[in-house]
RNA sequence: GCCCCCAUCGUCUAGUGGACCAGGACGCAGCCCUUUCAAGGCUAAAACCGGAGUUCGAAUCUCCGUGGGGGCACCA
C-alpha cells in the first residue's frame, strides 16, 4: 500500500457526455488519494477548442459530486496550482516549450497541415506507417528562430530520438519498450498557441506536482511518447497507470455513443447524466465501476469508505473489461437494500413526484420497508408503490377473476372480504389477516384465489407489496371503497 | 499495413512457482421459504487459448503461435 500522500488526477476533455470509463478514472484516482491523504485534482483539457462543448466541462463536475468524488482543486472551487482549465495556461506551455526548443530538445515547424496531409498520402499509397517525414528539423535554429520572430506560422516538435529504445515502466505492466524508430516528432505546441494533450499533460502534471498518473489504456500507445517529454525536461517521472478499457456488453470493442443509445432501450446507460433519472444510486454505480479493472477475493459489496480502505494499485486488471448491465442491476439492488429507511424515502420521493404523485411523508416512511428488496433501480418504486398515493384504482377486469373461479365467485369472495374486513375495528394486519385466513379455510379456496382477488382490488395490481401491511397504511375507508368497486366491475362482468 | 497492450467459468474477477481435482460475484438451473413479486438460504452446471521450454513441481516464469483490444492527427 501506497503511504505517501498521492498527488492524482482526472484530465477530461469536455467534449461530449461523462462517460461511464471517466467515472471509473475518477473513481481509482480518488480512491488512492483518499487513501493515502493525498488530493484529488480536477483539471479540464479543453484545448480542442472546435470540440469543446457548453455543457460539458458541468455535466462532469455535476457527474462527480453526484458519485461522491469529490475533487480537493478544479476549475470551479480553484486551489494552489490553478488555474485548471488548460485554455487558461496559455503562457506555462509557451514558456516550457521554448526551454525546450533552447535546449535543442524541439524545434519549430513550418510545414503546412495541406503538405502534410500531403505527405501523408503519399506515404499511405507506398503502404507506409503515415510519419512526419522531418523537413523542418533540420533547418538551421538560428533561421527558424528568425522565422519565428518575424510572425511566421508554425509549431513546435519535440525531437524524438531516432535510434535505440525507450523503455517505459508501467505499475502495472512493468517495462513498454519501443523502439525510437517508430516515432515521429510529434507536435507541443499547435499554431494556436495551445499545447496538443501530450505536451499540456505532461506540463501540467509537472506544473501540479502529481505523483500517479492513473488513466486509461487509450493512452498506453502514446505513453513512451509522454516519458520522453518529461525526459526531455529532465523532471522526475510520476508512478505510471493504465487501467483497463471497458468493452462493450458482447465484448467486442470499446464502448461507443450507439451503446449508450442501445443501453437506454433496456434501462441502462453508459453516461453518468442518465444514471439517475434511470434510478441508479451512486453507491451501486461505483461499486460496479470498481470491479471493472479491480478484483477482491470476497465480500465485493462495498461503499466508498470501504473501497478507500481495500483498494490497491498493485491488484488492479491490465485486461479489458466487457461491460455488464445486470451485474449493475445487482449492485444498485444490493445498494439500496443497504440504506436507512429514511435515507431511502427522501431518495424515493423525487420519483413519486415526478409522477405527478403528492407523497404523505409518513406513509412513505411505512411503505419503504415493504419494498425495499423489490427495487432495483429507484424509480421501481412506481410500479411498486404508487397505488399507495394513487385516490383511485382501476383494475383491469380480468385481473379481479381468480384463478379457478368465474367472475361470479370471485364477486361473492370480494363481498365476504368487503364483509370480514369492514368487521373489524381496525385494519392493522394483525387483526385482518386471522379472518380473511380463517375465511379462506372455510371456503375451501386457497390463499391465492382469495388474497389475489383481494390484492388486485386493493392495489389495481396482480403484483404489489405484502397485502395486509399495504391494506393498513392504505386505511380502513379506501380499502373498503376499493373493494365496493371491485365488486361492482366483477357484477358487470 | 505498422506499433503497443492483453489472455482463468457466458461476464466481472481471486490467484504473484507447491496451500488449486482453481476461490468469489453476476447470470443461469433446481430446491427451501412464501398470499403475488421480490429478498433470503441451500445445491448444481460452468474456466486456466494452443504448443514448446525452464523447473522435482507451472494457471503462475520464458518463447512461438492464435485470438482479442488499443493506437498510428496542428483530437483528446
Amino acid at each position: 500500500m501506497t503511504t505517501t500522500p498521492a498527488r492524482v488526477r482526472l484530465a477530461p476533455s469536455p467534449t461530449g457526455h461523462m462517460h461511464l470509463a471517466t467515472a471509473r478514472n475518477a473513481l481509482y484516482n480518488f480512491l488512492l488519494a483518499r487513501q493515502t491523504g493525498g488530493q484529488f485534482i480536477l483539471r479540464l483539457e479543453d484545448t480542442d477548442i472546435k470540440r469543446t462543448l457548453p455543457g460539458a466541462e458541468q455535466e462532469i463536475t455535476d457527474g462527480l459530486r453526484w458519485l461522491g468524488l469529490e475533487y480537493d482543486e478544479g476549475p470551479d472551487i480553484g486551489g494552489p496550482y490553478g488555474p485548471y482549465r488548460q485554455t487558461e495556461r496559455r503562457e506555462i506551455y509557451q514558456h516550457h516549450a521554448g526551454a525546450l526548443v533552447e535546449k535543442g530538445a524541439a524545434y519549430p515547424c513550418f510545414c503546412t497541415p495541406e503538405r502534410l496531409d500531403k505527405v501523408r498520402q503519399e506515404q499511405q499509397k507506398r503502404k507506409e506507417t503515415p510519419h512526419y517525414d522531418g523537413t523542418c528539423r533540420v533547418l538551421d535554429p538560428g533561421d527558424a528562430a528568425r522565422r519565428v520572430a518575424a510572425g511566421e506560422k508554425h509549431v513546435i516538435r519535440l525531437k524524438m530520438p531516432q535510434d535505440g529504445v525507450t523503455v517505459a515502466h508501467d505499475h502495472l505492466r512493468g517495462d513498454i519498450t519501443v523502439e525510437n524508430k517508430n516515432f515521429d516528432d510529434s507536435i507541443l505546441l499547435k499554431t494556436d498557441g495551445l499545447p496538443t494533450y501530450h505536451f499540456g499533460a505532461m506540463v501540467d502534471d509537472y506544473e501540479m506536482k502529481i505523483t500517479h498518473v492513473l488513466r486509461g489504456a487509450e493512452w498506453l500507445s502514446t505513453f513512451p511518447l509522454h516519458v520522453n517529454i518529461v525526459r526531455a525536461f529532465g523532471w522526475d517521472e510520476p508512478v505510471w497507470i493504465h487501467f483497463s478499457l471497458f468493452l462493450k456488453p458482447s465484448g467486442k470493442g470499446k464502448l461507443s455513443k450507439r451503446d449508450a443509445a442501445e443501453a437506454m432501450k433496456e434501462g441502462h446507460s453508459t453516461f453518468v447524466k442518465d444514471m439517475q433519472e434511470l434510478g441508479f444510486i451512486p453507491e451501486g454505480v461505483l461499486n460496479w465501476c470498481a470491479l471493472m479493472g479491480w478484483g477482491v477475493p470476497e465480500n465485493d459489496v462495498m461503499t466508498l469508505p470501504q473501497m478507500v480502505e481495500r483498494f490497491d494499485i498493485d491488484h488492479l486488471t491490465a485486461s479489458p473489461a466487457a461491460v455488464n448491465f445486470q451485474k449493475l442491476d445487482h449492485f444498485n439492488g444490493t445498494h439500496i437494500r443497504l440504506l436507512s429507511t429514511e435515507d431511502l424515502a427522501a431518495r424515493l420521493k423525487p420519483y413519486f413526484t415526478r409522477e405527478g404523485l403528492a407523497v404523505n411523508d409518513a406513509a412513505l416512511l411505512k411503505i419503504v420497508p415493504l419494498i425495499r428488496e423489490r427495487l432495483v433501480t429507484l424509480d421501481d418504486c412506481i410500479p411498486f408503490a404508487a397505488f399507495f398515493f394513487r385516490e383511485i384504482v382501476s383494475p383491469n377486469p380480468e385481473d379481479l377473476v381468480a384463478k379457478g373461479l368465474d367472475a361470479k365467485q370471485s364477486a361473492e369472495v370480494a363481498r365476504r372480504a368487503y364483509q370480514i374486513l369492514s368487521a373489524q375495528p381496525t385494519i392493522r394486519h394483525e387483526d385482518a389477516e386471522p379472518p380473511m385466513r380463517a375465511y379462506v379455510e372455510e371456503s375451501g379456496l386457497n390463499v391465492n384465489q382469495v388474497f389475489g382477488i383481494v390484492r388486485v382490488a386493493v392495489t389495481g395490481q396482480k403484483v404489489s407489496p405484502p397485502l395486509f401491511e399495504s391494506m393498513e397504511i392504505i386505511g380502513k375507508e379506501k380499502v373498503l371503497e376499493r373493494l365496493k368497486r371491485a365488486i361492482e366491475i366483477l357484477e358487470k362482468m
